[in-house]
DNA sequence: ACATTAAAGGGGT
DNA sequence: ACCCCTTTAATGT
């Protein structure tokens, strides 16, 4: 596929003027990755900065019990990775495929090159970085302090404005309330591991949430539909 | 922890 | 390219 045109896709080059991208195709080599595989881990030897140019990666920690916490799951457009001394993400994080993805590998010095050619570009990054911490430390905040109930409607609200797709005229229409559906599959298992909870309480909420009329699962694929007001309420008025 | 159900993968036509 | 069977994963209790 057209490569200019996946790297406009991409957070970091959102917005430049196609000739910088042009510039950029040569050292942005892409690879195929299959469905499940280990982009990176805290063994790789190098450390590289990657652009998800499409499909879906998962970024966890495995904590000393063997459990895996989830850290983020980024789709196209978004860039993880270290190089140099700046870091998306902490260190020591696993990064695995959800589906077959199309990433692209660039290692500190093509990293530093590419910032030194463009600039603006390193201020770019800087503010991607930022919105990162900014994220971090509201989720901080909730995981100390906030019910299980909390912390899943945060992580249902966060991954609607991530994910969130709007919904056609032939899915739920209500007046007045907004529904989207995630564009991406989120199983019980995930949400645990990301709102460090057990799994036998998620489903427990997720059904309480479809009561409460916030989701629905009658969808397609797996894929829910959520409604974001009624999410943003229910935050609101927990705790 | 178990039973049920849904999705993914593989192979053959 | 399609369907069916097997295996694996997700869900509900």
């Amino acid at each position: 596929m057209d490569k200019i045109k996946y790297l406009s896709r991409i957070d970091l080059f959102k917005g430049l003027d196609p000739e910088y991208l042009e510039s950029l195709g040569p050292v942005t080599p892409a690879h195929i990755m299959k469905r499940k595989t280990i982009v990176a881990s805290p063994q790789s030897p190098q450390k590289c900065l990657f652009l998800v140019k499409s499909g879906m990666v998962r970024l966890y920690r495995v904590t000393k019990g063997g459990k895996e916490l989830t850290i983020d799951i980024l789709g196209e457009g978004h860039i993880f990775g270290e190089a140099g001394s700046f870091t998306t993400g902490a260190e020591n994080v696993f990064a695995e495929t959800l589906e077959d993805s199309y990433i692209c590998k660039i290692n500190k010095h093509q990293f530093e090159s590419i910032i030194t050619a463009h600039p603006e570009l390193g201020l770019k990054f800087i503010e991607l970085v930022a919105f990162r911490l900014k994220e971090v430390e509201e989720m901080l905040e909730l995981m100390a302090y906030g019910s299980v109930r909390k912390r899943l409607l945060y992580l249902l609200d966060r991954v609607c404005q991530k994910y969130g797709e709007p919904t056609s005229v032939h899915e739920k229409q209500e007046a007045d309330q907004t529904w989207v559906r995630l564009g991406i599959q989120l199983t019980h298992q995930e949400l645990e591991s990301m709102a460090g909870s057990i799994r036998e309480t998620v489903t427990e909420h997720l059904r309480n949430f479809v009561f409460e009329g916030m989701i629905n699962k009658a969808s397609f694929r797996n894929r829910l539909l959520v409604c974001p007001d009624r999410i943003k309420k229910a935050l609101e008025d927990c705790d």
